[in-house]
DNA sequence: ACTGATTACAGCGCACGGGT
DNA sequence: ACCCGTGCGCTGTAATCAGT
């Protein structure tokens, strides 16, 4: 829960926002109560108070920008319990990894509702509309890759809401790699015809679905959505064991969840092509 | 009051490691 | 093979605290 956080006030880190939690002060609420008068008079100034009075009535607003704009960006995935009903996990496809030379094919967001997909020259501009519906994004390495290649393409789409990069929160709790390697560590995921499939195979299947292939579309949209569905789950399992990690404090546990994705279409034969050495 | 220890923070430069 | 955001270690500075 945000309201246990204390790093959003100016000149508070990891150690003064540890003692006062070991004062017993959990909350906005306790640090605005008489508890609160065991602290440090510098942890205790009347601009701290204004500031944690600011944060009750912006929470109670819902205002996800102003705790992204005050918190530091490796504390984000604090604001996940609080945010989750409008949280929306993202994955792009592309025709490669430079942005100035390639292009943004696919969009795939799944939340607690399901999964939809944007794609190009068809209707990918109704992402736009889509993506303010969410007060948070969760993505994988998304602050060096997902992110700043859709707002080369849409511009500032992300303006109302928050990221949390996954990769790094994971990194923190010891798990690092690839998406697919952390999920097979992890036991993320479920048995698929399409593991054996790599991003490479998301540009050939582009290249195919231009070319004419009517299978190569659906079947990269079932690529890409079997990579967002394990977002949900693995942030959990980050946010839990970090939260876990931290030991004293007021942080409850979130739980998990799996988009339903297997009723979306793909082609066994188009896969079993691109995984043919030599196609 | 003074001191030394601790803490936060900003500004460096640098190496790393994911994404398609 | 490319890009580049991130985070690390390092430095100096300023503020604060605890003990004398």
């Amino acid at each position: 829960m945000i309201s246990s956080t204390f790093r959003h006030i100016p000149g508070v880190g990891p150690k003064k926002e540890l003692r006062i939690w070991k004062c017993g002060i959990l909350s906005w609420n306790d640090f605005l109560s008489r508890k609160s008068r065991g602290l440090p008079p510098s942890l205790r100034t009347n601009e701290q108070l204004q500031i944690v009075r600011e944060s009750v009535r912006k929470l109670s607003d819902g205002d996800v920008r102003y705790f992204r704009d005050a918190l530091p960006k490796g504390e984000l995935w604090r604001l996940y319990p609080d945010f989750f009903e409008n949280t929306g996990f993202l994955d792009i496809e592309t025709t490669g990894l430079d942005r100035n030379y390639s292009e943004l094919t696919l969009i795939g967001v799944a939340d607690k509702h399901g999964y939809s997909s944007f794609v190009s020259g068809e209707n990918l501009e109704e992402f736009r509309d889509a993506i303010d519906k969410y007060d948070l994004i969760v993505t994988f390495n998304g602050s060096s890759f997902d992110i700043p290649f859709v707002e080369h393409y849409l511009g500032n789409v992300f303006r109302n809401c928050a990221h949390i990069d996954l990769m790094r929160l994971l990194r923190r709790i010891g798990y690092s790699g690839g998406l697919k390697k952390i999920e097979s560590d992890l036991g993320v995921g479920r048995p698929s015809s399409l593991r054996g499939l790599s991003g490479y195979d998301a540009v050939r299947m582009w290249s195919l679905h231009r070319l004419g292939d009517t299978r190569a579309l659906p079947t990269l949209i079932r690529y890409n959505a079997e990579d967002v569905a394990s977002l949900p789950e693995l942030t959990s399992i980050a946010f839990n064991q970090i939260v876990g990690s931290i030991g004293v404090n007021g942080f409850s546990k979130v739980p998990s969840f799996r988009p339903e994705v297997n009723h979306l279409p793909f082609h066994i034969d188009l896969i079993d092509d691109l995984t043919n050495p030599g196609y």
